[in-house]
DNA sequence: ACATTAATTAGGAATTATTACTAGTTAATA
DNA sequence: TATTAACTAGTAATAATTCCTAATTAATGT
């Protein structure tokens, strides 16, 4: 893989928020750094970063989103200002669990907690 | 709302699979039944129903599927065959664990377990 | 039974997110 | 500095889904 201008920049603009951003908006944020980006670049980089294990994606609503937080984590998915909030939670024994009662191999396990966050309750 | 011949089919589909399927698979299965169907009255009434609460719908790598199992349940998904396995996790005490630690209201956990099923590992 | 009417449909156009293609550009190497 | 293979911009294509509209149909009152 060789070194790319536009490849570095996209990655530093996911590793500069924690707002688990879209493809668009890294495009719009990148295009801040290099004008004459495209849409089509983002999205390749977005994906080969993916693949070389550097950023990771989170699959929310039909629509992806980048993460620089490659380790294994949760989320806190607000219904109403849309933000998903990183969280560790603890799920002790689960893996052991599935392999053994569904005889099933854990590769991963993704916990998404729907709800509303502390801003936007009433 | 009104008697829809077309509605009452899509949901039959739905609740004689578990197969979890997508919009297409649904639209496949129904033209059986009414061949001059259209794809979009599948998707506007899987909507419906899901907005009634009598389907759900399961957010599965930017395609949308399908489930009559309204229940609050977990999905175990085999990468090698795409198929998603309904379980039953027990997560005692997370959510009142959330709402405590994150003042986070909480409406639905979502958990997918990611990896090998059975029948793919080898 | 028949007329009225508002919900629903078929079919196709539009939209959104994403990927594919291609001629030109650029980083790495000799 | 020349070569070359990887990469990019720009655009076309694709996939999933929603929107639009004239025609159809279920429900209701007569």
């Amino acid at each position: 893989m060789r070194y790319s201008h536009q490849r570095e920049t996209i990655k530093k603009v996911v590793y500069g928020t924690d707002s688990h951003p879209t493809a668009e908006w890294v495009f719009r944020k990148t295009k801040n750094v290099i004008p004459k980006i495209s849409l089509g670049t983002v999205y390749r980089n977005l994906k080969l970063l993916a693949e070389m294990g550097q950023i990771s994606v989170i699959n929310d609503d039909n629509i992806a989103r980048y993460d620089w937080n490659t380790n294994s984590h949760n989320h806190l998915k607000c219904k109403q200002c849309d933000s998903l909030i990183d969280v560790q939670l603890a799920n002790d024994g689960l893996i052991s669990k599935i392999k053994k009662q569904f005889k099933f191999d854990v590769d991963d396990v993704e916990i998404t907690i729907i709800g509303t966050c502390s801003k936007h309750k009433k």
